[in-house]
DNA sequence: TAATCTATGTTTAGGAT
DNA sequence: CATCCTAAACATAGATT
């Protein structure tokens, strides 16, 4: 019971295995969403992750909110402000929206872009 | 060089120092991309990641697409189930959309959720 | 400001339940 | 299905450049 049944180095590639691919997924998405919760809170930040599982299934997890943060996303949200009043609080400020045009092309790779310019 | 400049459990709460808390958040913002590619290419799954920092500058990370999942999500892309016959290949399919009338109300909360029923 | 270093805290593969 | 266990793999806080 020591020293086999640990954890293996894997290559980032398909698990071929059907079972452990879902064992895999089912620990792996917690985790993922454990770390995207700790970046929010950490940063102030807001964070919301979608997956959906080769099943079909959704799974999503979001701070403040999936549809919130999807909604600004999109720029559908051109609402200026509903409460802003906390100095201290230095989180996304939802009134800095600009009536922008976002929705550029995401491909398979990480995205930096402001909001402002 | 010496161990005391090595790796010391933080709580998680906000960091109050702000160098500190951009530093964190880069470098947490990267681990999450990283891990969220690693459970798409192991398990087959689509999975995006919008973030929103303090400053209001937006980092997103899809596969295959943050704007196509994000429309999947939204019930966007109605179209029921073109081919539930794949037992090798359980990747999402694209083309198996369907008409539904998703999208709930998210909160700060993981949520699991199936389409077909 | 970002990249590097390193010891250590955290995640997780595989097995078992 | 999720969850517990273990030890190895991995992520990362803080310092440094």
């Amino acid at each position: 019971m020591r020293g086999l049944n640990c954890r293996r180095r894997i290559t980032i590639a398909r698990v071929q295995n059907s079972r452990n691919r879902q064992v895999t997924f089912s620990k792996r998405r917690n985790g993922l969403f454990k770390k995207a919760s700790e970046l929010s809170t950490l940063c102030g930040a807001y964070v919301a992750v979608v997956i959906f599982s080769s099943r079909n299934k959704i799974y999503s997890c979001g701070h403040p909110s999936v549809e919130f943060i999807v909604d600004k996303f999109l720029g559908e949200n051109p609402q200026p402000d509903t409460d802003a009043s906390n100095p201290d609080t230095d989180a996304p400020n939802p009134d800095t929206d600009a009536p922008n045009p976002i929705i550029v092309t995401h491909q398979n790779a990480y995205v930096e872009r402001s909001i402002k310019n």
